[in-house]
DNA sequence: ATAGGGTTAG
């Protein structure tokens, strides 16, 4: 037990100094008082005695007290300048951690093979790339990067700054590559949205005869759900659990996930109640994920059993209720859900500007556009990108220019090379008819080269990921593929389907418009789906972008005449359509 | 004395 009272009588030994400070290793307030213990001390041996206090200092997040000690030593070893660097990097601090790199680098001291792995994770988290390529020469001047742990801090880098070519050359030269390292490079791939390439390196990892952990199985399971690959995700489970993973929770959340994020919310279900232990991220992923699918009743059912039998919930809780309001105009219970974590005296679930902008987006999207509007101007923080884009989103649907314009200026302030704000506001003008204002945004985007992301749909068919872009003739049975649409374009055509000329955000003539509709990504791959998908099973497209009117009312009408469950993720949410119906009730 | 990889949200 640690002592309660430290005004001992002096003097104090080196021992018992040493003892104090293990003693109270968890408690920065003794530590403090130590501190002055050993200074006063007078013993010789003081700076060991500092040394383990700053150790024990930034191991409990106190960077400041450990830097003030830090900088009133004379000559700190290389051991000190490592054990703050990587004190800041720990602490969500990069910039002063890789400062501290740079003043030491200045000074003379030679770093070794620990410095190396703090500093560059922390210069990865740095927005700009230019410390992190310089400590990268950094490391090739001292002669490490043959360091396995240090190598694969790099290649994590690389990644992240998405040079996919060097993380792989680092990859590929690695003197030993073990499971941490393809781990890394798996994980890193799946955090920066490379689901297929980390995909492929599972596949590799099995023909190189290494066993995945259940490391690896999350971030495979997580690499599905991005995808949609149930299949390929369920054979993936299937195998950890072989491996004996089957009590691992994290993995049991990913694989939640991974079935909500293909729009299996049953199986989803059915797995969460089977679940030995539940924790907070488990509750929380089904709540998000009944959210995204359109299931708010059972969102919210479920959170009030949590709120009655489960973990406490936390921000990333409440973003999911918010978001299942918003995705089902449940604007009144949004409200209230909102000045609930208002009022809350947990710090942990405050409203954060995420949860801002799911109120502007439910406030907005559902017609209230003005007090969306006010609801930002009445934020505690500045709002962010997200907040104003979620604004502009909503003046887009409700063609509100006035407030709109307001939310562009705004964006290109603090976003302006982000494409989808600028293709949103052109949208908004398109839609309003007003192709002067679409011309001048389109021009700007021109100036300024920003390029819009080109829309795509997905399909996973026997183990494999089949993508179409608009118009794509490059599928290997695109022939039968566009004779199916012509035949669905004949059936539903005489149940009454008319083409939504109001989704092409061009100025062109009205036949130009169908023609553009006709050969949308997501209709290639549903027509791909109902050739080639078993009658049984539901299709499942997955689309980068979000869906049109057109595609909608297409997809229902299919939904119909071929008696098949078709499931569409597009970028903000699931849409489940069954018999000439969608489960958003037409409100996305 | 110090060291690399994982789930929800963005």
């Amino acid at each position: 037990m640690p002592p309660k009272d430290l005004s001992l009588p002096f003097p104090l030994s080196k021992q018992t100094l040493a003892a104090l400070l293990k003693a109270c290793s968890s408690q920065p307030l003794q530590l403090k008082k130590i501190h002055a213990l050993v200074l006063t001390s007078g013993l010789s041996v003081k700076n060991s005695l500092i040394t383990q206090l700053l150790t024990n200092l930034v191991t409990l997040g106190d960077t400041q007290y450990a830097r003030k000690l830090f900088d009133e030593m004379h000559k700190p070893r290389i051991f000190l300048w490592n054990t703050l660097i990587r004190g800041y990097a720990k602490n969500d601090m990069p910039m002063e951690s890789v400062s501290l790199y740079a003043k030491m680098s200045a000074l003379g001291v030679r770093p070794d093979g620990f410095t190396f792995p703090f500093v560059v994770k922390a210069s990865t988290e740095l927005p700009e790339s230019w410390a992190a390529l310089t400590i990268h020469a950094h490391v090739v001047k001292y002669g490490l990067e043959y360091n396995a742990m240090v190598r694969n801090e790099l290649m994590i880098m690389y990644v992240k700054f998405g040079d996919m070519g060097l993380a792989d050359y680092l990859f590929e030269t690695m003197t030993e590559r073990d499971l941490v390292a393809w781990n890394s490079f798996i994980a890193a791939c799946v955090q920066m949205g490379y689901a297929s390439k980390a995909l492929a390196l599972f596949h590799q990892m099995g023909l190189a005869r290494i066993k995945p952990d259940a490391v690896t199985t999350v971030s495979a399971l997580s690499a599905c759900g991005q995808l949609g690959c149930l299949n390929i995700g369920n054979k993936i489970y299937e195998s950890a659990v072989n491996d004996g993973m089957e009590s691992n929770i994290i993995v049991e959340n990913a694989r939640l996930d991974m079935c909500m994020k293909c729009g299996s919310t049953h199986v989803a279900r059915t797995l969460f109640d089977e679940m030995r232990l539940r924790n907070v991220v488990s509750w929380s992923t089904m709540i998000l994920g009944y959210a995204v699918n359109g299931k708010s009743e059972e969102a919210l059912a479920l959170f009030s059993r949590m709120q009655n039998e489960g973990p406490k919930p936390n921000y990333v809780t409440y973003l999911g209720v918010l978001s299942a309001c918003s995705h089902a105009r449940l604007v009144s219970q949004g409200r209230a859900y909102f000045s609930h974590i208002v009022d809350s005296n947990d710090q942990n679930v405050r409203p954060r500007r995420e949860h801002y902008s799911c109120m502007v987006d439910l406030l907005g999207r559902s017609g209230h556009v003005e007090e969306a509007y006010s609801f930002i101007l009445g934020m505690p923080t500045e709002p962010d990108a997200g907040v104003w884009g979620a604004l502009l989103g909503a003046c887009a649907i409700h063609k509100n220019i006035k407030v709109g314009q307001v939310a562009a200026d705004k964006l290109f302030e603090l976003a302006a090379d982000i494409a989808s704000y600028h293709v949103l506001l052109s949208n908004m003008y398109a839609s309003a008819g007003r192709w002067d204002y679409v011309d001048k945004v389109r021009l700007r985007m021109r100036k300024k080269c920003i390029k819009k992301v080109a829309a795509y749909s997905s399909i996973e068919f026997n183990s494999e990921v089949h993508v179409f872009y608009s118009g794509d003739n490059s599928h290997p049975q695109s022939s039968s593929i566009y004779q199916k649409l012509e035949d669905l374009y004949m059936q539903i055509r005489s149940l009454g389907y008319i083409s939504e000329v109001g989704s092409v955000h061009h100025d062109v003539e009205m036949e130009e418009k169908e023609a553009m509709l006709r050969v949308h990504s997501e209709k290639l791959a549903a027509a791909f789906g109902l050739i080639n998908v078993e009658p049984e099973s539901p299709i499942r497209v997955m689309k980068n972008l979000r869906t049109c009117d057109d595609c909608h009312n297409f997809f229902k009408f299919i939904s119909r005449v071929s008696m098949r469950e078709i499931i569409m993720r597009d970028k903000s949410r699931f849409h489940h359509f069954r018999n000439g119906t969608c489960s958003c009730k037409d409100f996305w």
